[in-house]
DNA sequence: GAGTGGTCTAGACCACCTG
DNA sequence: AGGTGGTCTAGACCACTCG
């Protein structure tokens, strides 16, 4: 865990638990830099990326102001579902519609696999994402099995692939590559967003590009934006 | 221009010019910084940009990589429509629906004015985004006419609202608060954009933020995503 | 005019990649 | 082992905000 990581954390924290308020200003840059022995760069690190998460807002000459959070979805970054939303009040939980399972990768796949990947089967997986009891979105991912058997053998640490990914096999996730399209649902998808059938959906397909060469987790997204839009992280 | 946007501009030109080619290695920073008499932190800015922007892969211990582009619209970052494929080789063009005219605001606005702005009427204006002669994009555009309304004399530089905002006014977008939902197109859009009524159409409401305060643009995007997906800028 | 954020320079150490 | 990117420190000047 790098300095910039940690301030930043510790002021989100700050954020969420009303220590800092919407339309407050934190420190100044060089105050914190004082109060933490850190440089200024490193706290301005920290601040860019709440920033870019849109936590805060910046501007020339003025402390930095906390933002008020809007009720949305900041699925446009790469942090997973649990993550994105673990600060905020609102209720999260997922199900299982298929438990991890070792497959064959499928024919025809929306991203071209490398052959190093095709070689090992695949872990699959698929799961509905509920906000405030509402399903709002399914998640099915796959990634190349190889020697990460063992993750099939217990739950996910925290109910997160990612943190699972990262304690057991120290894989990080480092970037990832989206496309973005509006689809009609099919029919089972609808039904499991408790929608009806043919209503537009927002279709998210990844590539999640990790710190392991040659290992990527893939996954697409189903999202029922009627209720809930999905917003940016600002930057 | 600050010294890093220089440097970025200068790169991506050599990508697209084919000076530097998919899969080629930029030369390090460290000799960037030579190169160009700049601080490492300085090019670093640079190349940390063009990796956000899907231009480059970084690696710790490897030299930046160009990336093979996509044939996607990077719409979800803030730049504008010309802007964004101004480098590309698709070729665009848009259309007026409606050109720049004085209106008052609408009852209901979806993002809420402040009071400063609602004083003022509004300028608005509808276009058509043609990419290889498909209509892919429905936009609206508002702002608050104010002191700007020289601005409907003579057409838009270069084609672009912000290009123009900026040559006349000194107003740069800084920032962006965007939405993004999956709808049914009603059918005066789907017309537009010639596809079946009803079709699923991604729509992107958009508050843009500018270095002038109290003065925002705002957008309505309708978009056909059958034929072009968008994809994201990396971060 | 004091405070503050944005840009830039100079230099250091570490972790990772590639021969 | 040398090259390279990621993080961090120290210090500087400028442009903007606000009282």
């Amino acid at each position: 865990m790098h300095q910039y990581e940690i301030l930043k954390e510790r002021i989100k924290k700050q954020i969420f638990s009303g220590e800092f308020t919407p339309g407050e200003l934190l420190p100044s840059e060089q105050f914190l830099s004082n109060e933490n022995s850190l440089n200024r760069h490193t706290v301005r690190r920290a601040l860019e990326e709440l920033h870019r998460e849109g936590y805060i807002r910046r501007q020339k000459g003025r402390r930095s102001e906390v933002i008020q959070r809007h009720p949305r979805l900041g699925l446009l970054s790469f942090k997973g579902f649990s993550e994105v939303l673990a600060y905020n009040d609102k209720k999260i939980r997922s199900a299982y519609i298929q438990e991890p399972e070792i497959i064959e990768w499928p024919e025809t796949f929306f991203f071209s696999l490398s052959e190093e990947e095709k070689k090992q089967p695949a872990v699959f997986l698929e799961r509905i994402r509920y906000l405030e009891e509402n399903p709002v979105m399914l998640e099915k991912t796959w990634f190349s099995a190889g020697n990460k058997k063992s993750i099939l053998e217990k739950p996910f640490e925290r109910g997160s692939l990612f943190t699972t990914l990262q304690v057991s096999y120290n894989i990080e996730i480092k970037d990832v590559i989206q496309d973005i399209r509006a689809i009609k649902g099919d029919k089972r998808t609808c039904n499991h967003l408790q929608i009806n059938s043919q209503e537009p959906v927002l279709y998210l397909s990844r590539k999640y590009v990790t710190n392991m060469p040659d290992f990527y987790v893939y996954s697409q997204l189903y999202v029922n934006t009627h209720e809930y839009s999905i917003s940016n992280d600002n930057y």
